[in-house]
DNA sequence: AGTATATTACTAACTAGTCAGTTATTTATC
DNA sequence: GATAAATAACTGACTAGTTAGTAATATACT
């Protein structure tokens, strides 16, 4: 290939680095304040090549955001967890994992919050169909039922505990990856959720 | 005053009205997706007139962050009930009032999160300095650690056990007024709250 | 009359989306 | 295996419609 050939990508291939730019730029900025041109530059395209992708603008968001919820399987190594192991270890997992997770791309959670916020009527409803934030309190709920059930735990309502304890979890991720507080959380990962199991379970054994 | 004359404010009037009909659309649609002819038309005046105030969009933003922010002290009943009740009822009462204002004025916690995750370099630094959210776990940490002192609770780090259970309410509140994950949420806020409190009640008990 | 408040009319810069045309790659033909 | 024809990826230049911000002008109030 001599200097002036440009690499030709095939649909698919440039389909997914155009949705992988706009993920960026729309998890930075929002959808009213990413740019066609940006996300165009990011992919190193030029701007009229996203419209022959996506209808438009919106149709590129949607298919961002699906992209990105639909290729983050959560909750499979909860499932094995939750067999073996202490409670403490199960709860201290589930919520490292969360964690990382998060860490590991805060493009979901800023997407997520974002998408959420900006009542511009987008993908909302998809967000929350798709969103993984969703499943993870019903993952929870199950356990939490079945520790009852077991009388390993005092009867609370499930459902509001692992919706708190998910919570918990959640914003304490979120403030990692974005300060809402500015508060510097001086302390780790692991010392936030070992305070936090230790809470739970001696609030929640009988 | 006949038919077709119009009500002149004063520039102090004037202004705070401005900033008022600013923070319900930037509350809404964040900075980014605010548009200043609909901050204008919600005031009932020209677009024009807003520049006559502010020196620009940004400026005008900056001055309705300060605005929400100062107007709102939120930690003034947690301070006298603090001192009399039991720790559930301080706790209860903490949650509560945490919900209630969110509820009360969502714009407050819609645009904290909103100015944190539109990555514009806006007044993120005010934001910050002023966000109730910070001094929430602060308020908090407090009362934990003359707990601990005092023998009540057991030895765990306050600040992070403090900012944990803002983080749990703090979400709570949020799906109350904006759906995150889309769920339906079907219990009261009194349910939550009491769950949580029980669990860390008997979590941070010795 | 004089001044501060407000509006109408305007502009420069931007933005999503279009289109005619260019270049790389594949496919058919010899 | 080389060449031409067809197809598909890609781009530069453009447009219609916005948008923040300005300048000139009008109107209410004292």
């Amino acid at each position: 290939m001599s200097i002036g050939t440009k690499k030709r990508l095939t649909k698919q291939e440039r389909r997914i680095r155009i949705v992988e730019a706009a993920l960026d730029v729309f998890a930075e900025k929002g959808f009213a304040g990413a740019r066609t041109q940006e996300i165009a530059a990011r992919a190193g395209i030029s701007n009229a090549l996203i419209f022959q992708h996506f209808e438009s603008k919106q149709a590129l968001y949607g298919a961002a955001l699906e992209h990105l919820f639909s290729a983050h399987p959560l909750h499979s190594e909860f499932e094995s967890a939750r067999d073996d192991g202490s409670d403490g270890d199960v709860l201290c997992g589930f919520a490292l994992h969360v964690i990382r997770h998060t860490r590991g791309d805060p493009r979901i959670a800023r997407l997520g919050l974002l998408a959420a916020l900006e009542e511009g009527k987008h993908a909302t409803a998809l967000t929350r169909e798709i969103s993984p934030t969703r499943a993870l309190p019903k993952l929870l709920t199950g356990y939490f039922e079945d520790r009852i059930e077991a009388g390993a735990f005092k009867p609370i309502d499930a459902r509001v505990a692992a919706t708190l304890f998910v919570g918990a979890v959640f914003m304490h991720a979120l403030e990692r990856i974005t300060p809402i507080t500015g508060e510097k959380l001086d302390w780790s990962d692991e010392e936030a959720v070992e305070t936090l199991v230790s809470i739970f379970l001696d609030g929640l054994r009988r």
